[in-house]
DNA sequence: TTAATTATTGTAATTTGGACAATAATTTAA
DNA sequence: TTAAATTATTGTCCAAATTACAATAATTAA
């Protein structure tokens, strides 16, 4: 084990998967391909894609991520890595997982060279994977849940313009709890958000009001220490 | 750059580096190696080594420890992954962070093979350190607050027994602000804690009762959903 | 025995959180 | 045109948690 040279720790590879979630229909979702190619062809999977020797980490997630959607510019979060030896069946090969959120009905999502369908799958549907990416997926989700109680990034899922109980929809999914509605407004009563005079459309019922993340405001307040997003 | 074999890939090295706290004085410390070889000859660094090629991650980060520290069986935890292509003179190589949580009057620290000296240092007189170690210090560092506000991992740090005090003065140096005694106390009623009758020892004052945290009880309430960790 | 020091407990005011009720705005169907 | 149905929004009350601060207890050192 301790006789070997310094090349030969020179034989491993690095992939990054890049998990990608979006929110619709009250669901949180993640984007899952149909592997076109051996090993695991024909499973679903999260993609990923192996690192070139020149890349930086985040821009190999950037890469896939453009590939599979047209969007850039959008921020990536580190996950973990997953490195047991055995992973995968063709060398030792380190994951480092990432994710984006994203809104869904910002872009359309198209197939790549390595994958035969592609699909969004909410959190609470996720088929058998191919390698170990049931688990990257869960502790990639669990991550993401930490992140929706102490940062605004639940606004990087919702649309631009969305009504207070879209909102709350998505933290009762996340959190897997009911929420009483006017606690919930109590809850983010300080959260800097632009209230809007447009009104939702097409619903059956009183139409609720727009609203949009004050970004701008938030970031002054978290500057001057005035303030801390919190659910 | 698209141009290359499935076998260029196999061409990267990674490593692991293994950040092991520990808190004495009032103040959390990590334990900084410095460098008897090149690259970085002379420099304070993180402890860290090269993955074999059929080893585990955390397994690396064991073996790290135990050789630092003669001990074994201590939870790691994984922080984040470093890759910039340029990280490291030799070639192209990445660094997944662990982090371990330790009583520095547990054992007695050692120089190994690759350190010719050793060092707790407080983490708020952290020296210029070799690589990008001061980034991966205090992402790392980050990461461990996080921890201490969400996860009973303070008595990983904390003397096996403990005054309320100490408790206290670990979180006032992590979260960098004073908190006041009784209602620290309040705060941390529900943690399950043995007192004991035994006394803090030498003091020249009325001296505290002596604390251990209920780990037994701990995992069972967790168990029944009836208590969440929280500071 | 007393002053000094720190540990520990208590109190009262304020803020937050949760359960639930009341009111407002809109659509649909009669 | 109006009433019923539905959902949005706001308000109230009570309990629980948080905060600032005061009081008391235990010990050491002089």
């Amino acid at each position: 084990m301790y006789l070997i040279n310094f090349t030969d720790f020179f034989t491993s590879a690095f992939s990054v998967d890049c998990i990608i979630f979006g929110y619709s229909e009250g669901k949180i979702k993640a984007l899952l391909i149909k592997r076109a190619i051996e090993p695991y062809e024909n499973f679903w999977a999260v993609p990923g894609d192996l690192v070139y020797p020149t890349e930086d980490l985040p821009q190999a997630a950037e890469r896939i991520l453009l590939e599979l959607t047209g969007l850039s510019h959008i921020q990536m979060h580190q996950s973990q890595s997953f490195g047991k030896p055995n992973r995968h069946p063709q060398g030792r090969v380190i994951t480092i997982a990432y994710f984006a959120l994203i809104r869904i009905k910002d872009f359309e999502i198209k197939a790549s060279s390595w994958a035969e369908d592609i699909k969004w799958t909410a959190m609470d549907e996720i088929p058998e994977l191919a390698f170990d990416h049931n688990f990257i997926l869960s502790e990639t989700y669990a991550l993401l849940k930490q992140k929706l109680l102490n940062e605004p990034v639940c606004f990087d899922l919702l649309p631009e313009r969305f009504t207070l109980n879209e909102m709350q929809q998505l933290y009762e999914f996340a959190l897997e709890t009911d929420m009483d509605k006017a606690n919930f407004r109590k809850k983010i009563k300080y959260v800097p958000m632009i209230a809007h005079d447009e009104k939702q459309q097409n619903v059956k019922h009183r139409p609720a009001k727009l609203f949009s993340f004050n970004k701008k405001e938030y970031t002054n307040q978290v500057a001057k220490k005035d303030y801390q997003f919190k659910m």
